[in-house]
RNA sequence: GCCGUGUUGGUCAACCGGUUAAGACGCCUCCCUUUCACGGAGGAAUAACGGGUUCGAUUCCCGUACAUGGUACCA
């Protein structure tokens, strides 16, 4: 085998969802687990839907996850250009070679016209609504006219498309890397438009052209592309021959988690979750759609999620980082049937890397979302002992501006109906006996303080226990966070008994 | 309508003819912890339906149902 050459080819039409990062993600994993290149092409061939921005926003969550072109529009290499649009010339060239050789021909029917053959098709109760074979002859194409005809027509200028001519009575058949063989009859599929009118290819061509320009040897796209699978063989055994084709895998949806269907931006809306990998700004509306990236997910997670939805490795192991996928994944163990996304899961994957990776390797976004909540920490060492301090209470990198914000900063509300109810003198007493206890104490480390708020107790004929939790309210203001006496040695005896102070004249009113 | 693809617990899923049908998420119970978590031990919960093939089908074949994708001068 040649080297190993895949693509991902996404098109700068909106925002880069699940589905798309997966896509990118298989491709990446199985470059990599071969040798080969990963490239990214962009397909701008419809430019009334490009959308300005998009192309730099997918590089952009390509970036994020730590997933790099070996060529693409802006790392180079040496198949520039990526961007159809910029290509269109070469599509031109293909196609006028398929009509001279008798598999295309022109087409000058309007819309109109295309509607009314569906229309009379449909009351004639003929199954199929296609343009192919059964109505071709009926059209207005270079096929019934007579060259003369076609070329005053193209001279006059006629707006016209290139159609491909599907043979009749014959089939198609190839192998899929996850599907395995699959058989199609030509009479199902119909004469799809090569070139459009206003030049440019559409994906059928263009994904026939630039596969075999960039020499691409596996091709992995989404289950939608199935149906006309059969359109790009026919392309490439009349353009290229089926030997150079590359091996396709068409991989399995990525559904709502409720209710069937492909998942969608607006199931992300209504659920709650976010369905794109970064924040995502909208063309029109200006409306931003939530990232993965932005709600609080190491990318180390996002990555790990997806690479379990629709494949696995055969064995338990769920945790894998990017070079351990690259080393496990196997393109047959991906499965053929859609995978419901759950947003639990998700989590569960982010709370898994938030524990395994070293704080240090986060401990600057943390810092940022801190520094956006107006809480000022102190030196990174003391910081990164914080984050080890909570991190396993944290299941988004958001959760730690709560579980560490009462390290900087005193509570200023706390929470009474614990507190208080149970609240009296006795208690009120001890509290005032320890801060004089621990003002004397110089090891003021948690076991220390531990060791003297026990004593304490015991000389006081009060049980730690019923103390411990008035004492966690001081310090935090709430029912959270690790060992009291942990957080007691982390904020120093000053700020403790500062807290305590202030708690007691609180508890007191 | 036509064509394609798919169907193991609520979800992700293993097992590719003989299993008490793994494991994970979520849920429930208990333990640990006088906080919240982590952790530990348990529990409830699954092969769409009907025919074949076979000594034997969750596994193979065929129907049906359901779901989903395509049926654009969108990708």
């Amino acid at each position: 085998m040649s080297k190993v050459r895949v693509r991902f080819a996404p098109s700068p039409t909106g925002g880069l969802h699940l589905g798309g990062v997966r896509t990118v993600l298989f491709n990446y994993l199985f470059a990599k687990k071969h040798g080969g290149s990963f490239i990214v092409r962009v397909e701008d061939t419809d430019q009334s839907r490009f959308v300005a921005g998009a192309e730099e926003y997918i590089f952009d969550c390509l970036a994020w996850c730590g997933i790099i072109a070996d060529e693409s529009v802006i790392h180079g290499g040496a198949f520039a250009p990526y961007r159809q649009s910029e290509r269109k010339e070469l599509y031109k060239k293909y196609a006028d070679k398929l009509v001279a050789e008798g598999h295309a021909y022109f087409a000058f029917d309007t819309p109109e016209e295309i509607e009314a053959m569906r229309e009379k098709r449909k009351a004639e109760g003929g199954g199929s609504l296609q343009y192919d074979a059964g109505v071709r002859m009926k059209m207005n194409n270079s096929l019934r006219l007579l060259p003369e005809e076609t070329k005053a027509l193209i001279d006059a200028g006629t707006p016209y498309v290139i159609r491909i001519k599907v043979a009749e009575n014959e089939s198609v058949s190839f192998t899929d890397m996850i599907r395995g063989e699959l058989h199609f009859e030509n009479e199902n599929v119909d004469d799809k438009v090569l070139m459009k009118a206003d030049g440019m290819p559409t994906y059928h061509l263009a994904v026939v052209v630039d596969d075999f320009l960039m020499q691409i040897t596996h091709a992995f796209r989404g289950e939608e592309w199935l149906p006309s699978a059969p359109v790009h063989i026919m392309l490439w055994k009349h353009l290229f021959g089926l030997e150079n084709m590359p091996q396709w895998a068409h991989l399995p949806l990525i559904l709502k988690p409720d209710g069937n269907g492909k998942l969608s931006k607006r199931d992300g809306d209504r659920l709650g979750f976010p369905v794109y990998a970064m924040d995502w700004k909208g063309p029109k509306t200006e409306e931003i759609t939530k990232g993965f990236k932005e709600l609080g997910f190491l990318p180390e997670a996002f990555l790990n999620m997806l690479a379990m939805l629709g494949w696995n490795p055969g064995t338990e192991q769920e945790i894998f980082s990017i070079d351990e996928l690259i080393e496990a994944f196997d393109i047959n163990r991906v499965n053929k049937a859609g995978a419901k996304f759950d947003f639990e899961k998700a989590k569960w994957f982010n709370h898994q890397w938030i524990q395994k990776l070293p704080v240090s390797s986060y401990v600057s976004k943390v810092k940022v979302l801190l520094a956006e909540n107006n809480i000022e920490i102190g030196d990174d060492v003391f910081f990164e002992k914080i984050l080890n301090l909570v991190k396993e209470r944290c299941t988004l990198l958001s959760d730690f501006v709560e579980q560490a914000a009462y390290f900087f900063k005193a509570p200023t509300t706390w929470d009474a109906d614990t507190v208080k109810p149970k609240w009296n003198d006795a208690k009120h007493d001890f509290f005032v006996a320890f801060i004089d206890k621990i003002k004397q104490q110089n090891d003021f480390s948690s076991e220390q303080i531990e060791i003297t708020f026990k004593e304490l107790a015991t000389e006081k004929n009060i049980k730690p226990g019923e103390l411990q939790l008035p004492m966690r309210i001081m310090l935090v203001g709430a029912k959270f966070g690790p060992a009291v006496f942990e957080i007691a040695a982390a904020i120093g005896k000053d700020e403790t008994i500062e807290r305590i102070n202030k708690a007691l004249e609180v508890f007191k009113a």
